[in-house]
DNA sequence: ACCTGAACACCGTTCAAGT
DNA sequence: ACCTGAACACCGTTCAAGT
């Protein structure tokens, strides 16, 4: 709870500013912590102001996760950019998933969070999603092209390396995995590896 | 929030009740609906009795997700229990764990839920959780001893058994797999199988 | 059109007081 | 020892009122 701010310097863009200090709110104090209240505040706002630019609390978490995915969709891509071109991008886009989440835990949680079936109701988040998970999808069907991998359904044997690295995410985050806290970076290695068996064209 | 009840026919097992009464609200209107007050209602006592036999909401949750792990870790007993002796047993566990998840969604969430390090202070909790990953990491070392998996630190590779189970749990429980709702089964089929090629001595 | 301020119906938690 | 009832400090949301 800063200083009350200077008061309506916030002419054109509240909705973006207000986006952007619950960002900011999420990152810091986690997401817990998000409190219409605090976010008004931050702005230098009343707290019912932002019942003009969202329909409640949920589409402000909802706005939230879709620029969460956009960035996710971005580190998935550079990591698959930066894989040599003849070799398999799994194991690099695998650690990049992990990482991101670790370095974003909060953000991780709203975007994969209980929304349910609400999801269907905010059309962004749902299609910025689907932008994410395709190149997953795009990686795996080019590792089939090439013989590399399995034939079959590509959606299928994706939502199983999708699977797998949210699966080491989400575990780790939670610090469920009985290993100190650096143990995700060499799990998620021989998780990529093992599946890379697994999917490899016999 | 069903008649006020008759009032004090509880004496001696209150917890029990009220940790009881716990599990029914958040197996029937889901964890966002478990409430105190909801509680206490439902075992006709005050909101604030539960003080008495829990330290806080925390606690209680902490007890309901170890009740959850016990009946999580019966779920995956009966399932190595009922495959073919010398078989790899870990497809008909894994099936048994994702629908354990999808039968209890609430459950599921509370136990892997963001407890954080949280988690450490619950002992019970701690010990119950372990228990029940302890049944994978058994069927995992069983294998390696058959010589069906490959050699390596046995931890590591339950790791990366539970992340796929728990992942599929997650993706689907949230139906972020882009399938119909029926899409689990088949999927946990097919990762167990990938998994199963994966993890074979070679 | 956009924001404020007060109000409403909820929370978890505490604590003096009862039995 | 165990529970109650009122109180406190928080929430999200609504809405008449201001500009």
């Amino acid at each position: 709870v800063p200083a009350p701010a200077p008061r309506a310097y916030h002419h054109r863009n509240l909705r973006s500013a207000l986006l952007k200090a619950a960002d900011h709110v999420i990152r810091e104090r986690g997401i817990d912590a998000l409190t219409l209240r605090g976010v008004g505040d931050h702005v230098g706002v009343s707290r019912s102001a932002l019942y003009r630019h969202f329909k409640d609390k949920n589409a402000l978490l909802a706005a939230v996760a879709t620029e969460g995915f956009r960035a996710f969709r971005q580190a998935l891509e550079t990591a698959l950019a930066a894989a040599p071109q003849d070799a398999d991008p799994l194991p690099a886009m695998a650690a990049a998933y992990v990482q991101f989440a670790l370095s974003n835990p909060s953000h991780y949680r709203v975007m994969f969070g209980p929304f349910d079936e609400k999801l269907a109701s905010y059309p962004d988040l749902c299609a910025e999603a689907e932008r994410a998970f395709g190149v997953l999808l795009n990686a795996v069907r080019e590792q089939q092209e090439r013989g590399v991998f399995r034939p079959g359904d590509p959606l299928e044997l994706a939502h199983v390396v999708w699977s797998l690295v949210h699966g080491i995410a989400g575990l780790a985050m939670n610090g469920q995995l009985r290993l100190g806290p650096g143990a995700a970076e060499p799990l998620t290695r021989l998780a990529a590896q093992v599946l890379g068996e697994g999917l490899r064209a016999r």
